[in-house]
DNA sequence: TTTTTAAATGCAAGCGCTTACATTAAAAAG
DNA sequence: CTTTTTAATGTAAGCGCTTGCATTTAAAAA
């Protein structure tokens, strides 16, 4: 039997000619042994390729310096971005993070969350509030440090850091319906699995009704992430009669679809139907005409909640959420409204 | 001292009335405890919440049904892209996934695959081929398996699927030769990180030898990944004299920063200067005009990735690389050279 | 019914590491 | 030169789990 082992604590440990206490205490604590002891033992180390067993180590020590990220999916740039940020704010602290996405299945998310508890994570980044009981009686008893992201609600005394998207929706819509339109459409993420797209939905209707418009005026269809779902969700509101003079949309992907759906049916946009986003990613003000959206500090978000959540796991909490700012851009893709219904079947005598 | 203390396998058996052997037995090969037993095993789980302790296990099997992906950073649409396709189809087969990055800096990347493995990972997912012979030893010596994704190099005997980086822009540059473009520019990533687009740069070259081109009628300019920095790079090369007269980019997001760039200066593009990308993101076609690209097929290389580091981890590993195909994206973006020099400070008598 | 065989379970030895405590050696004090 | 103090190192007990082997129990065969 050929010994291509790896190398354990024990074999340094004969190596150095020492116990392995002392070589444990060389990787530890290195102050706490004598130079030469130190220099020897490192060699041995070296010569052997060492590298600590993680699991025997959890096994012992309380922290493990990792901390877990659950996210519903990488694809999502604005996701990727905030956590790119998080990670690298982590990595200064010398933490290291593990990512795991769930697709939006909440069920998914609840298994990597015990996933990611049981390999030792000091603490967890989660995006929005929404999860079931089950799982936060799991994350309390267990102690685990949380932190929710992507979301701040006034409503919830769990910590979090984000921002209000039902109020950066709302002063989107108030902005439109300022515009003077009174037909919206809106094209939706999910609300049932993603509590930040229900939120944005429960924006427009604040700023309907402060506009005294009725629920009715509202065409709302939900659709999954992706450019050709905001096209052919675009192109099912533009069908209807009466249809919609502005279609405000979850997000900037959806939007960009939607963008590829007027021209497709061949409006002019904002001249016969004005179009916006959220997020303001890139693609945003690359898309011609630019999108009109609601700037989202994504990278500052994932800084912060690098640091935040680090304080919470060393036991100095932040005694309260933090609101980040939205900024809206307004851009070319929102005009007022065309004189006469546009794209409707039946027009309005 | 309250007792908020995580559940473990003793607890369980405990309550269960059955020894920790038992337990274990239920949780991993629950045919070989008795129907009975296994039943009130289960409840005595389900009522204190026990979930196994990773490190403790790892300690003990080989196997954790882990493995680990480490890529440069998750910005990058094209990662996220073809990590998400290839965590799906770990998921099917019950594999967790971890995902780390390294922003490009090598270090970090050897400091992340120390660190996966420390951690138990089965198996490794590494982009590209590029990286120190240590690092490589390393993953030899513990006899870890690895698989390189995001190249196909025939040269390498090492694993991995891919495509051919160098022939695919070789292919892309052959075309835009073939449009009678002679003086090209090439906006490329840092070659030296990054051997994906070393790569492209070589098919460039291989593409104006055939074509008896000298290497001089190459402007080449590296930058980092984004957009502004494609449009940067497109001003710098623009504003030289004797100015290409197609700026071909390692990226379609480079490309789309170059769009941007000839926007500002006031250039049409393809009539003054064509520009063409790399990967075909959903950014190319949504561009103005629509980027000229070559289609790299993301999605299916994490999904096939996925399926191989599987066999591979599983004993089964396949016995060469696999190539997969890429497909040109002729579209707006690239044209005919125009009549005269455009852009160039001096003109040509 | 007794013996054989198989199935179900328990016992206990670690996996590689950390750490309280014991031991030893060296420095400081008397 | 002995005694006290301190720094450096070793000893060994687990952390929570898996698993080979021993033991018990039940079913099958004789």
């Amino acid at each position: 039997m050929p010994k291509p082992a790896v190398p354990t604590l024990e074999d340094v440990a004969q190596l150095a000619n020492v116990s392995t206490a002392t070589v444990s205490r060389c990787m530890n604590s290195p102050d706490r042994v004598q130079k030469q002891t130190r220099d020897r033992v490192l060699d041995a180390v070296r010569e052997l390729g060492y590298y600590p067993n993680f699991g025997a180590r959890a096994l012992m020590a309380k922290s493990t310096n990792t901390i877990g990220a659950i996210i519903p999916t990488m694809e999502n740039a604005v996701f990727a971005r905030g956590i790119q940020a998080f990670q690298e704010a982590l990595r200064e602290k010398g933490v290291t993070l593990f990512i795991a996405s769930f697709s939006y299945q909440e069920d998914l998310e609840a298994e990597q969350i015990r996933t990611l508890t049981a390999r030792g994570a000091d603490g967890l980044l989660l995006i929005g509030h929404h999860r079931s009981q089950d799982i936060y009686r799991f994350l309390t008893n267990r102690e685990i440090p949380v932190l929710c992201a992507w979301i701040y609600d006034p409503a919830q005394s769990r910590l979090s850091i984000g921002f209000d998207n039902r109020r950066a929706m709302k002063d989107l819509a108030a902005t439109v319906i300022a515009k003077g339109h009174r037909r919206l459409g809106l094209i939706s993420a999910n609300q049932k699995s993603n509590d930040r797209a229900a939120q944005r939905v429960q924006g427009v209707h604040d700023a309907m009704t402060e506009a005294n418009m009725s629920n009715e005026s509202l065409h709302l269809i939900e659709t999954p992430y992706g450019i050709d779902n905001g096209a052919d969700a675009f192109h099912a509101l533009m069908s209807k009669p009466n249809a919609p003079t502005v279609v405000m949309c979850g997000n900037d992907v959806l939007a960009t679809g939607a963008l590829k759906g007027a021209k497709a049916m061949g409006l002019s946009v904002p001249k016969d139907v004005s179009i916006t986003g959220f997020d303001d990613l890139e693609l945003a003000s690359i898309a011609d005409p630019a999108l009109t959206t609601v700037h989202v500090p994504h990278r500052e978000m994932g800084k912060r909640a690098a640091h935040m959540l680090w304080d919470i796991v060393n036991g100095s909490p932040p005694t309260k959420s933090v609101e980040l700012e939205t900024t809206l851009c307004l851009r070319e893709s929102l005009g007022t409204p065309p004189p006469l219904p546009t794209g409707g079947i039946i027009s309005q005598h």
